[in-house]
DNA sequence: AGCACGCCGACT
DNA sequence: GTCGGCGTGCTC
């Protein structure tokens, strides 16, 4: 006697197969199993197992192997899968796979050390156990501590999940980067030892299983860990924690491209659990729903030190020649003198030096990316940063054959050279991808700059967030407004961050601390409030222009990309789905594009869009997710589908 | 997403 | 006359 299992893939096919397999074996929903496929084999997901063959389908294969023993996914995983699946418009499949852990890894260089940290028995103040005692009281369903770094938001958080322990109830603590919140991890580690799961990157695929099992099982209760923590199997869910809600390491960036935060707040109603999020630089649609009361708004405008905020001085760089303003040289030279040290800061590699003809103007580019090469001198190379394409450096223009060419930009490499040049003994370390492709030299820079055997640490996002260092006493931000030149609408939220929380971390220890804002736009609204500490005004600004051009908060986006070796076809598919999509669209709706990705080749594969927009969510959904059936994919055209972009690059 | 099947161009 | 290009459609 054989049952007859109902299987989804880790493929874009939305559709389920069914096998047969001996009545004899276990096997349950949510379960794996190893089946023939086409002609090749395949892990699948047990959706279902069925008494009756389906009368449509004249002859099964037989399941190969049972790949687990008892089941991955419970009644609740299993419909939140289902929800993802219908959300950001993936099959079953894709959804339960990213879920799961291990499942595919999300590429995170991740960092983690088990060094033993102090238990402080801190005593909390007045402003700490009045949000506590909000939260506990549960008369709102989303939370946030909107408080500056060092106000304390880590022991709300830490006494929340302690009281949601007591009544029996799982918390979801979700981090933007397990590597830089490992302090907070062997914080929660060692306050609830046996009961948590920490879900970080550093374990195996099968280490990570096996603490998704001890939640599936209820033998821990707390799940800790980035992005995909979200989709923990935390049986009666309490809570779950967002920490640096404003982070962008929330959105994943590969199919389905979910949010963690839009599934915290469906997973905290379908649950019955509070959301409770945290950042001194909110995003701005946290914001804005904090103002209209959606989220309660719990504020931490007090350090517990009573450090005051840093003095932050902008520099205009127009009037400069070199990279590093007179006025930075000075500081760093005063700054160190003193024993003190800098943290120097450059937001983007990307934008690192560049070959750029002074001639024409011709800038090099990848033969296979549409985006500028970056030159890298220690390797003396020109490297693509989107496809890894190396080639040689040129000493002639390509185009107008001038030797009037150089390679200029910023970039760490170059800053680092420049500061060696001006301070030759000053101990300097750099740390972006580049230098610190391995875990323990990331480690070492760190503990040498904590133990100040450094002066001088020089780095892009490594060193902005997460990180207190006792001897910091100088920021120099290189350059402020890299991000506000991009085509992205959230690129001023972005900027407003960065500054606010470089100019945080400063005055965190040291609270005479003092911050060097470089930029070419020192006029610019952005950098001034950022500059200024003036949080409401900029968020005002903000909304204001967020609701006049359209964009999110107050309309929702969906983004198709089309992409496909040949430039031509891809155009004319996503053509023809503006088409589909024009028979099914409707008042308050519009369609902008077809038009070149501004990363318009990536890989050889040439990228257009469409974005569609509306202040009604479901009805845009509804509208592509209709469009999407009845539109017959050409070969060789690939579609992603953005639900909510967050970057329209 | 793979992978096989199938229908047109340049080679021994 | 065949090898192989990749367009098309299917996978229980």
């Amino acid at each position: 006697m054989d049952k007859y299992p109902e299987v989804v893939f880790n493929l874009p096919v939305d559709k389920a197969f069914f096998y047969r397999i001996d009545k004899k074996l276990k096997l349950e929903t949510g379960m794996r199993v190893m089946v023939p496929f086409g002609s090749r084999r395949m892990t699948g997901y047990v959706l279902a197992v069925h008494d009756e063959p389906p009368v449509s389908v004249p002859y099964l294969k037989e399941v190969q192997r049972v790949v687990d023993s008892e089941p991955l996914f419970n009644k609740i995983t299993l419909e939140l899968a289902q929800w993802v699946s219908g959300m950001y418009l993936c099959s079953l499949g894709e959804a339960l796979s990213t879920m799961l852990p291990g499942g595919r890894r999300e590429a995170d260089a991740d960092y983690y050390s088990s060094e033993k940290i102090e238990i402080k028995s801190f005593s909390l103040d007045s402003q700490q156990k009045n949000a506590i005692e909000k939260i506990l009281k549960k008369d709102s369903r989303f939370y946030y501590l909107h408080g500056v770094t060092g106000s304390g938001k880590t022991e709300v958080f830490l006494r929340v999940t302690e009281k949601m322990v007591e009544n029996g109830r799982g918390v979801i603590y979700l981090v933007p980067e397990i590597s830089l919140t490992h302090q907070v991890i062997e914080l929660f580690s060692q306050e609830f030892s046996g009961n948590i799961s920490v879900l970080h990157s550093g374990l195996s695929p099968s280490q990570r299983l096996k603490e998704w099992m001890k939640l599936i099982r209820g033998e821990t209760i707390i799940a800790i860990g980035a992005r995909s923590a979200v989709f923990a199997p935390v049986k009666n869910l309490g809570a779950v924690i967002i920490d640096e809600e404003h982070e962008g390491t929330y959105k994943s960036n590969s199919t389905p491209r979910y949010h963690a935060r839009q599934i915290a707040m469906h997973r905290s109603r379908e649950e019955n659990a509070v959301l409770l999020m945290g950042s001194a630089t909110p995003s701005v649609e946290a914001y804005h729903y904090m103002k209209n009361g959606i989220i309660t708004e719990l504020s931490l405008p007090r350090r517990l030190s009573g450090g005051r905020m840093p003095g932050i001085e902008i520099v205009d760089m127009r009037k400069e020649q070199s990279l590093l303003s007179g006025r930075l040289v000075e500081a760093v030279r005063n700054t160190v003198n003193k024993g003190k040290q800098v943290i120097l800061f450059l937001n983007r590699r990307g934008f690192a030096y560049y070959f750029h003809c002074r001639s024409c103007g011709y800038e090099m580019k990848c033969r296979n990316c549409s985006v500028p090469m970056t030159y890298h001198k220690s390797k003396n190379l020109m490297v693509c940063h989107y496809c890894g394409y190396k080639t040689k450096p040129i000493m002639q223009c390509p185009a107008c054959r001038s030797l009037d060419v150089g390679y200029s930009g910023f970039g760490t490499e170059r800053v680092e050279e420049e500061i060696s040049s001006i301070f030759p003994e000053y101990r300097m370390e750099r740390v972006d991808t580049d230098s610190v492709r391995k875990k323990k030299r990331l480690k070492e820079i760190l503990s040498n700059f904590r133990k100040g055997e450094t002066d001088i640490l020089l780095g892009t996002q490594m060193v902005a967030k997460g990180l207190n260092f006792p001897g910091v006493k100088l920021v120099g931000i290189v350059l402020a407004d890299t991000d506000l030149q991009l085509p992205d609408f959230r690129s001023q939220e972005k900027t407003f961050q960065l500054i606010t929380q470089v100019a945080g971390r400063a005055g965190r220890i040291v609270p005479d601390g003092h911050v060097i804002i470089q930029t070419y736009k020192p006029d610019n609204d952005v950098i001034r409030l950022a500059a200024a500490g003036e949080q409401d005004n900029f968020y005002g600004f903000e909304i204001k222009q967020r609701a006049e051009l359209k964009f999110p908060p107050f309309y929702r986006l969906i983004r198709l990309v089309f992409r496909g070796k040949k430039k031509d076809s891809a155009e004319s598919a996503a053509e023809s789905f503006r088409h589909k999509a024009e028979d099914y669209l409707s008042e308050g709706m519009e369609v902008l594009g077809p038009v070149e990705c501004p990363l318009a080749v990536i890989a050889h594969n040439h990228r257009y869009q469409l974005l569609f927009r509306s202040a009604d969510f479901s009805l845009l959904h509804g509208v592509i997710r209709e469009s999407l059936n009845d539109f017959s994919i050409t070969s060789g055209i690939y579609v992603e589908i953005d639900v909510d972009p967050v970057s329209l690059l």
